[in-house]
DNA sequence: TTTCAACACGAAAACGTTTTCGTCGCAGTG
DNA sequence: CACTGCGACGAAAACGTTTTCGTGTTGAAA
């Protein structure tokens, strides 16, 4: 085991000084032509990596992007994390990946954690707990320190940053819109509860489409879950003894759970009842009826969180501040879950 | 924005030396009460927090732990990451994960990334690309460079360093044993390629178990996939005329896909055919019929593989090296895709 | 009054870089 | 010969810590 070369051990085997051999290495032309080959074949030889640590610190700045998220179970999630991997890495960050467990404390705790000195900026999405509390001093005090924060996802309009988002609202409208174009007359939604953003909004568009449509809003078809734990029997419970012909499901997991109930109910997908999911995870393409859904794409938004990180970081700092938010398009993936145009 | 307060900013402000504020900092007897009380006041009311960057090159550690997996598309993954996390944020350390795609290059690349400062030591699981290849002059390196090394699930023998690994062929061989006790006579199996160990100690199950019941191997009911893309054509395709009435497949999306071909030649699962696949994920729950599987609790992978890394790295120099291999047992799920036992 | 601990604090080195600013020797010029 | 200029290199500061080793000031003992 042998400890790792550093600029002073090279100097010494060399003779020279140690900045001659940082000057060697980076192609200063202050050195002579013939000593610099000499170091840096001997640099080469012994394969010289330098020290990212003291790099971070004499640069302040460590080249390393934090993304926080508050669950890895949804395949959403993960698809993101490849996106900001892809462009972080393309441009020379690394990614250091974060889980906040949908708790407030562990999201303060990891942000504390990455701010000194980990990170030189954050992509996050909130947890569910954050969002509830409306505390956001975490966040405020990692701008107030000068990290760029990019939010994706669940974004709140309160904090002044880049975000990243869908078109919750598109979105769900496309879908409804597509279920009420198949001819269904009564159609439920089921979401989460409304401090969620995207629970809000996917319903707005909901209520919207419906009325666009002079479809009455029945708020007995509307179902909003808190605990997804008891999702499952929520909803099968909520779909008892319903007259309805579409379901409208803000994610994956409530979508299937709702197949499996009206299926337990004798009814059939898609011919007695349609039903569409939202994010197109790998549940929704292997389940049977394979879903219908509103995909929304995790990748892109990955990429373009970690584009606008970038940017903020590497642009000068007299450059005028401004935030901007990037919308994501949606697209409506039909598959089996609907029934098919006439 | 104000800049991060430092030792040195404090000093100034309080007029006394930088080292006597990092004295008091950490209640060092040397300091007066006075003079520390007032320090410490100050600090906590302006909220100072040592940067880590410095720590990091002081101490000559980082306190993060790097892990690199193949791909997160994987639900058992993204499980063993929320292992990993639980048991190294107790113990104080970070956790960086990158991804190699199942890619030599970028798992090498990654590898230097990490190794330069960035990490104490790493948890991996091999690309598919490198185990093929058969090149490991970079975890040697690691190795080399004394940074620790634990590999899991995707590990080879000829490397000297902790593992934390499944018991293969045990947890297929429970599976087989399963579908022979349900009185199938003519089980498949759908299994990788070689190269990829899981591949071949799972088929070593499955042959072991069929002699041990004395039913002859036919190798016409053994198929090995290279390509995850193709695998559902090819399933479809091997599937086609066979006799069979039990499956045994090496992860979940072959047994769904699998489940899928037999339904579309009209057969039914469980009742004509029973079907087990390996990993727990949330596919294999949500499908219908739900899938009976061999689980494997990555969750538990991932802890322990932290403990044994923070362990090594935590020791003192002095002890004396010996490598650990742990194994976490499997167990079987039992869900819809396999008759009841009469 | 001198001497010596004990006390409270500061200076400086070290971790591994980069970079600014010397400095030294030598060649060329007048 | 005296100056200038330049090529080639080194010293040192800086990034933010921790820690070792002073050092100056007390108060008390001799």
């Amino acid at each position: 085991m042998k400890p790792k070369l550093t600029l002073k051990k090279i100097a010494k085997e060399l003779d020279v000084s140690i900045s001659t051999v940082s000057k060697a290495l980076r192609d200063s032309p202050e050195i002579g032509e013939e000593t610099r080959e000499k170091i840096k074949a001997f640099a080469k030889h012994y394969n010289y990596k330098p020290n990212n640590i003291a790099l971070s610190l004499k640069n302040r700045k460590t080249k390393t992007i934090g993304i926080i998220i508050p669950e890895i179970v949804h395949h959403f999630f993960t698809t993101v994390i490849s996106g900001v991997e892809k462009v972080a890495n393309e441009m020379g960050y690394n990614v250091l990946v974060c889980l906040s467990d949908n708790s407030f404390d562990k999201e303060v705790l990891n942000m504390e954690m990455l701010a000194n000195g980990s990170t030189d900026g954050f992509i996050l999405s909130l947890a569910k707990e954050t969002m509830q509390k409306e505390d956001y001093h975490h966040l405020l005090e990692a701008i107030n320190q000068g990290m760029p924060l990019v939010l994706f996802d669940r974004v709140i309009d309160q904090i002044a940053c880049d975000k990243v988002i869908i078109d919750d609202v598109t979105g769900a409208k496309k879908a409804v819109q597509y279920l009420v174009d198949l001819g269904c007359k009564n159609i439920a939604l089921i979401s989460t509860v409304d401090y969620v953003s995207v629970g809000k909004l996917r319903t707005k568009g909901y209520r919207e489409t419906l009325e666009e449509n002079n479809i009455p809003v029945n708020e007995d078809l509307i179902l909003k879950i808190e605990e997804m734990e008891d999702s499952e029997t929520e909803i099968k419970d909520f779909l008892k003894n319903k007259e309805i012909d579409g379901i409208f499901a803000v994610n994956e997991h409530f979508a299937i759970s709702a197949i499996k109930s009206i299926q337990e109910q004798g009814k059939k997908v898609p011919e007695d009842v349609s039903v569409i999911g939202f994010t197109d995870g790998e549940l929704s393409k292997r389940f049977i009826p394979s879903l219908t859904t509103v995909s929304q794409h995790g990748m892109r938004i990955g990429e373009e969180s970690a584009r606008l990180l970038i940017e903020k970081l590497e642009r000068t700092p007299t450059e005028e501040d401004y935030y901007k938010t990037i919308i994501v398009e949606t697209g409506l993936v039909v598959r089996n879950s609907t029934k098919s145009k006439k």
